[in-house]
DNA sequence: TCGTTATTTAGCATAATTGCGAAATACTAG
DNA sequence: CTAGTATTTCGCAATTATGCTAAATAACGA
């Protein structure tokens, strides 16, 4: 039986698993632990609160912006991070609270 | 940088988040949770002790043995599976020490 | 409004993953 | 040794993931 509870259970882990299985999305999680530390000063969003642009990600990552884009919006749609748009840019910080909250059902269900 | 230490943590968890990001192989390690009561009788390994034969998981899973071999080869490769043979089958149960180690390592360094 | 810049979407090429059946291998039992 | 069974490897097809460039969109500033 394929549909009962405990497999359903780990199913919910799924989308941020598949997120997470990819070298490039783990840098970027990685870099923005740190985000003052890792890259240059922000003049339009504050590194912490609001996040780092999407821009200084890609020249982090050293891939085309188009790629970057694509590897940021699964992270977003998984929920480990938050997308805050702002005069133009879009800033990307962790939401620590769900990484914890993944995390923490890895280990209890996995 | 990319080869920042924090970094090659992470490219550490690399392997076992890959093999995680399947739907089969969750149901795999789920299954393995309850040998006993996810299983017919074995005869020649114990399902606790040696783990349960790969036509067993090949039948639960409903995909053919070639496939569910690659699954399984999978997971023992990142070492969260154990195989074991004996008397011409493969017995594999899940290795707890590897995976509560590496979800210890997520919850700390993600 | 117009031009510039940041970001995303679209379209395409390539690589990796996953599935299968058939063949090869490993091993048991007789 | 031989026959039979469990498992793995091989070869192939279909799907998914990942990269790029070019075009579309969004938003700012002058």
């Amino acid at each position: 039986m394929l549909n009962n509870e405990s497999q359903t259970q780990n199913l919910r882990l799924l989308p941020a698993l598949k997120s997470l299985a990819s070298p490039v999305r783990l840098a970027v999680l990685d870099y923005l632990k740190n985000p003052v530390g890792n890259f240059p000063p922000q003049v339009d969003g504050d590194p912490v609160i609001d996040g780092i642009c999407a821009d200084f990600l890609r020249d982090k990552l050293g891939i085309a912006a188009a790629t970057a884009s694509r590897h940021l919006t699964l992270l977003v749609d998984c929920g480990l991070l938050i997308a805050t748009r702002k005069k133009g840019w879009t800033f990307y910080r962790r939401d620590e609270d769900a990484i914890a909250q993944f995390a923490d059902l890895l280990k209890t269900t996995l």
